[in-house]
DNA sequence: GCACAAGATTGGCATAGACCAATCATGTTG
DNA sequence: CAACATGATTGGTCTATGCCAATCTTGTGC
């Protein structure tokens, strides 16, 4: 105990260091002893060494896929984020982009929807609703609300494949500046099934407004894109 | 079961909805049940309870203090992340920074530090450590590495406050351009001690690396924000 | 009335164990 | 040899319980 009355070290987080010493330097893929061997070596319980794993795998550091075992894990993915699209960013990067479609319709806006888009509740609005994927893994979730019906929207989108480039060569809607806001939660049931990840995983939540030149919201996005796998790097210049 | 073979809902996800409707309309620092309560009331063990306790808790929706109790917590503050500082971006919003320093001295960079401001390992480097507070709330950690030695460094930073003022103004070092990475983390007992969170809280952490305008890296930061109360917003304009 | 001690309450952590679900290896059959 | 079945292995969730730490309330002594 130091003189700052500090709390003891919980045994898990002893044991998430010690497995971090076990799989330095280990390639990805590569599988690490089993939750019940290393309860065994470390003179634990199996709940403990759960806890130190899970927080590990959180973190990206080992991936676990129940009846096969826990590996350790591939390094995250850096994504660019700037005021082009998800597909445009990681095109930039030399990443292979791809999205799977999950619902694209016209529905009633809701309060928020309404809030954000400046409309009113029960209006219109298109919604896209896709996984984004990066050189063929499932990274996010994405939702976006589009004001108002955009005829024809589905096959334009197929077509050109960016949300941006749609709308901007068929629906002369030309994005002029975003706001991004960005926050952790918590991966529920919806999230495991879409993104292949652990309940209670981290997840980076972005929602994303876009205006207009004349300053009209154009787009209301929900982004949630996996803690375990993805960092973001933002680039701001000066006067900018 | 969907014809998606979905894995079943878990029992604590059920119980952090349910819990989710018994605060909804709640003034922030209303106590909720007692997990013994919860786990008699819900006919289940305090293990459970307390999984979907930890998960609201994450997710800034409830605070709780051993021997207190678990109450609603404040909503998150959102934080504007622009180009200049931590200070500078909390005044604009009218929230009251703070900060408490936690180290301040010349080092010898590590081999991470020296690669990103472009120095040989061992080269000094002048470390500022603080805590950043808003409204008198912990809300960060930051460790700042700058590189060389900066004469008077501590008395300069006492009077103005702001690093990138003192930056400026003592050193003639100019901020052009900023490039932050955006991650999560999850909480150790460091974090645990100095910001007053949980074991395994989620984290967002920034790295800032920092350039003047011919493109010297002039500041390595680290930053490690409470997920459960922060959220961070950018802006882009086309044409930045 | 104030300061301190003791007890009650509530959260923090860990153990032991049970049972189920998903994956993989091995064996059997056509 | 290929397809399917079976069994083993490994992770996923939950229960019951114990014990400790932190906070708060109540009681006691001065």
């Amino acid at each position: 105990m130091s003189a700052d009355a500090a709390p003891a070290t919980p045994k898990y987080y002893l044991l998430k260091t010690e497995v971090l010493g076990l799989i330095a330097g280990l390639q990805p893929g590569t599988l690490i002893p089993t939750e019940r061997a290393l309860a065994e070596k470390y003179s634990t319980s199996r709940t403990t060494v759960r806890q130190a794993i899970s927080e590990l795998v959180a973190e990206g550091r080992l991936g676990r896929i129940q009846g096969h075992g826990t590996f350790v894990a591939p390094p995250k993915v850096t994504h660019v984020r700037q005021l082009t699209s998800f597909s445009d960013d990681a095109r930039t990067q030399g990443l292979r982009p791809d999205s799977r479609l999950i619902a694209l319709d016209v529905v009633k806006s809701d309060a928020d929807v309404a809030g954000h888009l400046g409309l009113n509740q029960g209006d219109p609005v298109t919604r896209l609703e896709r996984i984004r994927l990066i050189e063929g893994e499932p990274l996010a979730h994405e939702t976006a609300w589009l004001p108002g019906k955009l005829p024809r929207f589905k096959s334009n989108l197929a077509k050109a494949g960016s949300l941006y480039a749609v709308l901007a060569d068929a629906y002369a809607i030309n994005i002029a500046d975003v706001e991004d806001t960005v926050e952790t939660a918590l991966a529920g049931p919806a999230d495991v099934r879409l993104l292949g990840i652990e309940m209670g995983a981290p997840l980076l939540v972005v929602h994303r407004l876009a205006r207009d030149a004349a300053g009209a919201p154009v787009e209301w996005t929900r982004s949630a894109f996996r803690g375990d796998r993805f960092r973001f790097v933002s680039r701001v210049k000066a006067g900018g």
